[in-house]
DNA sequence: CAAATTTCAGCTTAACTGACATCC
DNA sequence: CGGATGTCAGTTTAGCTGAAATTT
């Protein structure tokens, strides 16, 4: 009768608790922003990503169409994106980030940016890199049908 | 004036995706089990540390002691930790897992490993170890007083 | 017609703040 | 008394399901 239970944290879990400091810490820092660190995150999303459609950005976060629609309500309430009518589709609404919404992630981008320094204070370039392309490995993997890519 | 948001996706979003579809994988598992991802999560915590007291917990998560109460309060209405009192303190509750608790642990332990066994199947087992450093590394320093360890 | 997108309504869980009693 | 612990109350945000309208 074996203990099944792991000795040892597994990776699941460090990953897990790694998100949970850096979401204090992101927490903390967009305290008095009005804007919380979800929404914060979905902008960065949109920064990078350009315009999309709140079906894409749910399918992306996974989760349900209706919660991205939550956050990006109050998103638009303050100015920070704008959706415009897709020109090749009368449903589509495109989602992009407003001028307003650049500008606060330029504020905050500052502050935010320290945290990732002090998370690899302690690694060489080499290691962050090696971090970094783990990080996307393990995404890669678990995404949707990608066990199909391993024969 | 030069764009400052970032080119590339910070390391701080790679562990954040990379959670998300953990999350996805173990919301799917546990669905039909009454129990949610953040309620498994805890229980495992409390397999690896044994007993704690509530407030303890909640430092360790970064969360208030009260959001912690409600997700303990709905494992002991399910019988999967029990509180007793601390001999050394009236006012104190240790929290412990069950042995029902145990059991729904090692019910749901072959596809949850199943799920880390994924992630990592592309890694090399030195991979996975530097993988398992630096997950600790950086949780590590972003702990709250760890940049006073860091002259 | 089937599938995708958006949206409305209602609900649950996970978090918060504030306040309070109790105990060490 | 100060600090820690637990708990009660009320609030918000982030998720969900179900259902509906519209469009591709």
């Amino acid at each position: 009768m074996p203990e099944k239970v792991a000795a040892v944290p597994s990776l699941l879990y460090l990953v897990k608790r790694l998100e949970l400091v850096i979401r204090s810490h992101l927490d903390e820092i967009l305290r008095d922003s009005g804007v919380t660190t979800p929404q914060y995150t979905a902008l960065t999303v949109l920064a990078h990503r350009g315009a999309a459609s709140a079906a894409q950005l749910a399918r992306d976060s996974f989760v349900s169409p209706q919660s991205i629609a939550d956050l990006l309500r109050q998103l638009e309430r303050r100015g920070l994106i704008s959706r415009e009518p897709n020109p090749h589709s009368k449903r589509e609404l495109l989602i992009r980030i407003s001028d307003a919404g650049k500008d606060f992630l330029d504020e905050y981008a500052a502050p935010i940016a320290e945290v990732e320094r002090l998370m690899i204070a302690n690694l060489s370039p080499t290691e962050v890199s090696h971090l970094r392309g783990m990080l996307l490995a393990g995404w890669s993997a678990l995404l949707p049908g990608a066990s199909r890519s391993i024969p």
